[in-house]
DNA sequence: TTGATTGTTGACCTATTCCGTCAAGAAACT
DNA sequence: AGTTTCTTGACGGAATAGGTCAACAATCAA
C-alpha cells in the first residue's frame, strides 16, 4: 500500500513544470536539478508521462516537455494511472453471473467486491487534487520560484 | 497502487475463520483449499497475523488458527497493516520546520504533504469496513457455508 | 505413552519488478 | 553546421514477491 518511486517523482515533475515554469517547456536538466531525481530516470518517466497524454514535448533549444492539460484539469489519479497502470483488482470480477459460480473460491466474489468498493474509494481521493492544488500549495508555503528559465534574454 | 497478494490471501483466510467457523481454530489445510490459497504460503501469512495480534493458533487435533478479536473489531486497515506494514509516506515529514527548510528539493513539502492527505484518506476507507462487514456480505451473496469442520463426531 | 495432528521455525528458491544507467540517434532551433 | 534537447532501447544490480520444503515442537486422543 504504497506508491512507487516512480510516482512520487512524476508529481514533484510536474507542479515543477506547472509551479516554476506555468505549464512551458520545462528541460528535464533543471527539473531534475530542483526537484532532486536522478535525470535518466526522469526522462523514462517523462515518456510514460507523454504515452499517457499529460504532457507533450519540445525539442531543440528552449525546448522540454510541457503540461497539455491545463493544471486543474489533471489529478493524481492522472498521474498514478499514467505511472502505475489502472488500479489493480484483487480477483475477479465477472460481471457475467454464470463465470461468478465457477468460481472455486469459496469466499467468491465476497472480497473482490469489498477490493473494488476500496478501490473506487481511493480513486475519488486521488482525483480530487489536481496540479492546482498543488501549485497553490506550493505558494502557501511559500516555495520559491526559478523564473531563470522562463525567458531567454538575448545579449 | 495495488494490494500484494499476500494482503489478499490474508483477508479471504480471515473471512473463512469467520464465516465457515465464527472465529474459531480452523485448519490452515482447510482454508487453503476452500479459499484457493498455497498451503504453505497461508501458514507463512498467519504467521504474520498472528505477530500483528489478529489471530491466535492452537495446535493439536481439532487446532488451528482463530480470531483474537472479535470480527466487528477488525477491519481492513488492520489486515492491511499487518501484512504491508504501516503506509509509507512519500519523503520528509519532518515535523521540526528547521529539518524542512533544509530540504534541497524545490517543491519541499508541498507534494509529501499531499501523499499524507492522501494517505490518511485511503486509512479512513480501508478502517470502515470490517471482518463483520464481509461475512455479513457473504451471507447477503449466498455463499454456502461449510460446517464440516464446526463439529467432530464420535464415531 | 504412543502416535496422529497441527502449528513453528527458518532456510531456500525463482521470477519479476524497481530503480536506475548508458549510448547512439533524431529533431529542432540559431 | 552545430548545439540543444528529446527519443529509443538496451542493460544491470538489488530488492521484493511469491512460493516451497524439511525438521521440529506442542497438543490431544486412545
Amino acid at each position: 500500500m504504497k506508491f512507487s518511486s516512480k510516482t512520487i517523482y512524476a508529481l514533484r515533475a510536474l507542479f515543477d513544470i506547472t509551479f516554476h515554469n506555468h505549464g512551458r517547456p520545462t528541460k528535464v536538466e533543471a527539473i531534475a536539478e530542483r526537484e532532486q531525481v536522478p535525470p535518466r530516470f526522469l526522462e523514462q518517466i517523462f515518456q510514460d508521462l507523454k504515452s499517457a497524454g499529460l504532457v507533450g514535448s519540445k525539442r531543440g533549444p528552449n525546448g522540454g516537455y510541457f503540461l497539455v492539460r491545463s493544471p486543474d484539469s489533471v489529478s493524481l489519479l492522472d498521474v498514478v494511472r499514467a505511472m502505475e497502470g489502472p488500479m489493480e483488482h484483487a480477483c475477479c470480477f465477472a460481471t457475467d453471473a454464470e463465470v461468478r459460480e465457477k468460481c472455486a473460491v469459496s469466499s467468491k466474489c465476497v472480497t473482490a467486491a469489498v477490493w473494488r468498493d476500496v478501490g473506487n474509494s481511493i480513486e475519488q481521493v486521488l482525483a480530487a487534487v489536481t496540479l492546482s492544488d498543488l501549485s497553490l500549495k506550493g505558494e502557501q508555503l511559500g516555495v520559491k520560484r526559478d523564473s531563470s528559465s522562463d525567458f531567454t534574454y538575448v545579449i
